[in-house]
DNA sequence: CGCCAGGTTGTCG
DNA sequence: CGACAACATGGC
């Protein structure tokens, strides 16, 4: 008979965790929700099963309560760190439509990997990138589930080796990344410490890391609240929103505003026609390239 | 079938 | 420096 731990996590309900908004808002893949909305996935090298009950956060299988603390970053206060975005009408929108995200504090080499297979990936695909990495080459921990690779498993192998995840032309960078963590030639400690530019060119002088994943890996994996990664929604998101940039001052949490403007510039029925215009957009400078291209 | 995907690299002009 | 194709694969 196997034991389960059960945490209970109490937390201020102006903070509104919501689960769904933060383990579907695209900083992590490996969660999933059941059909009683119960939300399954790996901590380290835990099977955990979260789920709210009144005010409570439930955490079936956690290491200990410390873990989840951790992982969502309960000690730090978001009602004002909202207060504070909600001062920038957009802003105040994207909380309206889902304030319960919160950036979790995830493995440094988990989400550096992770973002190094999302370039130019689609969502779905990357979770099924993840999964195929992690049952082929992490350690089982139970129930067919597997823990994430670690930096000296994933420096053990060629790119040969990865060709069975079918991650195509990011398993050099894949490879790489695993030498120069098992290395110390990348290392946590200076990606915690140093100023945001240097730790951003730190993380890139991995091949296969450019500024967009080292921003990712800073924010969700060093909790570096000041990374700000701009990817193709979020500069549809500033092209509508702030086409000046965000404002300054903004910039020590600037990576909690990204999150809240993604998941709202790609979900919400409120930008619907952004989304639409922006597409627009796009085909028409492909049309502008095809007649140009006809020409010459 | 064609478009696109939480980009980065290498190579032109 | 700035634009831009190529990259490997599959979801929709």
């Amino acid at each position: 008979m196997k034991t389960k731990t059960i945490s209970f996590y109490s937390f201020d309900k102006t903070d509104n965790l919501s689960l769904s908004q933060t383990l579907d808002c695209g900083q992590c893949f490996r969660w999933h929700i059941d059909e009683n909305s119960k939300w399954h996935g790996i901590i380290g090298k835990n099977a955990i099963t979260l789920y709210i009950d009144g005010e409570n956060l439930i955490a079936l299988g956690a290491e200990n309560e410390k873990q989840i603390f951790d992982y969502f970053d309960f000690n730090l206060n978001y009602k004002k760190l909202k207060n504070e975005l909600s001062l920038y009408p957009p802003l105040k929108s994207a909380l309206n439509y889902a304030e319960g995200i919160r950036i979790l504090r995830q493995d440094f080499f988990e989400t550096l990997i992770t973002f190094i297979l999302s370039q130019n990936n689609n969502i779905p695909r990357i979770k099924g990138l993840v999964e195929a990495l992690c049952s082929n080459f992490g350690e089982p921990i139970g129930d067919g589930i597997f823990a994430f690779p670690s930096c000296e498993k994933l420096s053990q192998l060629t790119v040969e080796d990865l060709s069975i995840i079918k991650c195509g032309f990011r398993a050099r960078y894949i490879i790489d990344a695993a030498n120069k963590v098992n290395h110390g030639i990348v290392n946590y400690e200076l990606l915690s410490s140093l100023p945001l530019e240097k730790a951003e060119e730190h993380l890139m002088k991995i091949v296969g890391v450019g500024k967009k994943v080292a921003d990712c890996t800073l924010l969700f994996g060093c909790h570096r609240l000041d990374a700000f990664p701009v990817d193709v929604w979020i500069k549809r998101a500033l092209h509508n929103f702030f086409p000046n940039g965000l404002d300054q001052k903004l910039s020590p949490i600037g990576g909690i505003a990204q999150q809240f403007l993604f998941h709202y510039i790609r979900t919400s029925p409120e930008t619907e026609n952004i989304r639409l215009e922006e597409k627009r957009l796009r085909q028409e400078e492909k049309q502008l390239k095809k007649e140009k291209k006809a020409k010459s």
